[in-house]
DNA sequence: CTAAAGCAAGAGCAGTGCTCTTGAAAAGGA
DNA sequence: TCCTTTTCAAGAGCACTGCTCTTGCTTTAG
């Protein structure tokens, strides 16, 4: 896999890439609907039809770029993270450092936070392969949670009968040795951070909310306290 | 305005409500992303250039879609509501209601939940006619913060000084009568929501949550708790 | 009854995703 | 070294798209 091999492999792999980061590029600056084969190849001086050699459809191309958000969004969190664990910064803490790293990547890649957290694209499911690279920044919050878990415990309110035994799925497959209602909590504020981002890079803040940073911040505060991350 | 004017301005107003008809039974069928002025056209019978008399562009056929969509969403919202109201159920119980009614209008209405939730088309930017029926479901969130603030009072934690100007002018406008922590508060609760929705509806929570009818449920009741809305 | 306004239809432009064929170049075995 | 097989770019072409502009016909209003 490593070994250099012919000339013509190489070649392949440097298109590839080449086209990702062209396609990257249109991806950023019109957004994903207005993403066009042609306008890809055209600036990298190629034939649209060459372009089907290397991604058998837009389609595939566009999950490309999804699996790339994914895992630089993941990255961002995780990096936040690092950082605040390594200033010592207490879980809240933690936790609000990884909801504004999200939102400042959000901010910085518009389109391509609209691609993966946005309306899906009709007739496209995304393929198995995202999941991975999706589930990054659900753990680094997980793996908060846990942190401040085996520190002192959370304390929550208990959760309804019937969802207990989805709870303890949920928990026995992500999150390993949480409390379910803390796993519940997780979830359910890893979907709210989304639509707080959402709704400001989607515009319907405007006319709503103009001190959008500190109202985040707020909220992400919020957030962390809904999981049970205490105010100190 | 409402008198009957010559046969030509009533054909006029036929005409364009059944496009509008077709036009909403294709978004439905293929979503916004393959909406084509031209499909609508032919399942009417008519050329597709004959539809521009009518609207200037796909994208004002868009725009009334998109009205159309938080009419009936806000209509949705409010008749739940309304029905909590008469039932007696404390204020908790319609936020709850309310948070049900707009989970099942986007599950019944997918593709138009996205029109107005999901990522804007590129390019395109809402016009004004649309913040009056969007504010619909805020507005009646916040009228059951009214009324359970006027019942007894709502109990949350002071806002972090920063946010308070801001948090103030919002109470101003919106809420006029409500401490600015609860209109911060009921601000990110919409927000919140939407993205509990969004994810649901958009494939999220595919292979994480599986019960989620009761994890919404659950969600909301946290959400109500998060804006000081008490357990009983 | 006639002039003005409203309107459907058609042709046409520039663009799209995608397919299929053709001819050239590179790779590897004889 | 030659020669066959694989790989690939290019081009033509299909069926679409949104949109514009012109051409006539019909309805309305004076």
């Amino acid at each position: 896999m490593n070994t250099v091999r012919g000339a013509r492999e190489r070649a392949r792999i440097e298109v590839t890439a080449a086209i990702k980061d062209e396609a990257r590029r249109r991806l950023a600056a019109e957004g994903a609907a207005k993403l066009s084969l042609r306008a890809v190849a055209r600036e990298l001086g190629m034939v649209s039809s060459a372009l089907y050699r290397y991604f058998p459809s837009r389609d595939e191309l566009l999950t490309a770029l999804i699996i790339d958000a994914y895992d630089s969004l993941g990255a961002a969190a995780e990096q936040a993270d690092a950082r605040a664990l390594a200033a010592g910064a207490p879980p809240r803490d933690r936790w609000i450092a990884v909801c504004e790293a999200v939102r400042t990547w959000a901010l910085e890649h518009p389109h391509e936070y609209a691609l993966v957290y946005g309306s899906p694209v009709p007739g496209y499911s995304a393929p198995a392969d995202t999941v991975g690279p999706a589930s990054r920044v659900g753990n680094v919050l997980i793996g908060i949670a846990r942190g401040a878990y085996e520190g002192r415990g959370l304390a929550l309110p208990p959760l309804p009968p019937a969802l207990g035994p989805e709870a303890g799925r949920m928990a026995a497959e992500f999150a390993e040795g949480l409390p379910p209602a803390v796993v519940a909590a997780l979830v359910a504020a890893w979907a709210q951070l989304a639509g707080l981002v959402s709704f400001e890079l989607f515009g319907q803040f405007k006319g709503v909310v103009e001190e959008r940073s500190a109202f985040f911040t707020h909220a992400a505060g919020q957030l962390a306290h809904g999981v049970g991350l205490s105010a100190v």
